[in-house]
DNA sequence: ATACCTGCAAAGTCTTTGCCTTAGG
DNA sequence: CCTAAGGCAAAGACTTTGCAGGTAT
């Protein structure tokens, strides 16, 4: 099981092998997700240094759809008015504390206790291809 | 512990408390709210028949903030891109399982595992007023 | 060569606000 | 009577798409 985060290589050879072209705007996406451990929005990603001077922000959003459709990336919640992506890393889940009041983000290190749960819903429900968002929100000590 | 439905009563009563007037609309999106146990876009309530006769969206829409500040109800992400409302039940809380295709949101019976996790995060993280959201993702039986 | 990808600009969708009128307490 | 609440219409925020031209394979 691969526990550790992939390097880009990786990622692109996914995207290839998924059917995607290797352009300079889908490499460098990559490499800016990879870089942020937690997940970004589109405005987020298409303003970013990096990504601004190559291409444009439909770019990076037709990229994003392409890269959900695939199974590459996943769309999130988080409770913002903008969807936030996140890279799908083979055998890693996260979950999140979100402050209420700046909009931190930040991926939660404890184990996810939600799993046995999660196998339950798929046996009694008849649900497919189950998967689960968790958020913790409240109010950072910063901003209390 | 208050673990069944109020009647909207209990609710238009917190509404007083906390300042709020009562009129015709709070009365009727509460009453809404009531109606059906899982949580409701601005779209859906605005445009209920009961709603949609008494008041404006706008209407609606600045009843939920207040609702929100008041701690009356609460707006969920829920993956879409509409944000969802739902009324806080005092000793109740809600997570959900939600079809990828067909939209539907059904509340989950089973107890949510979560709530011994979200303590040890408070102490750890020193955030405040922490509670969480749990969302089941999948494809439902009808549409598989 | 050709199917996929991109930029630009415009259109959608949902939310939020301003301003003046109405009505609850 | 005074202030919160409501209606209408316009503006915002974020996303999505059409089309003409560019590029990986």
């Amino acid at each position: 099981m691969q526990q550790n985060k992939p390097n880009s290589e990786d990622v692109l050879t996914q995207c290839k092998k998924s059917g995607l072209r290797r352009t300079k705007a889908l490499q460098c996406l990559v490499e800016t997700l990879l870089t942020k451990d937690s997940p970004m929005t589109l405005a987020e990603l298409a303003e970013h240094p990096d990504l601004a001077d190559i291409c444009d922000r439909a770019t990076v959003f037709r990229l994003l759809q392409r890269l959900i459709e695939k199974g590459i990336i996943r769309r999130l919640g988080l409770h913002e008015r903008a969807a936030y992506f996140t890279l799908l890393i083979p055998g890693r889940h996260q979950d999140f504390l979100i402050c209420t009041s700046c909009g931190d983000i930040e991926p939660i290190k404890a184990a996810c206790p939600v799993h046995a749960l999660e196998k339950e819903i798929a046996t009694k429900t008849g649900y497919a291809n189950l998967y689960h968002e968790l958020e913790f929100f409240g109010t950072c000590p910063q901003c209390c």
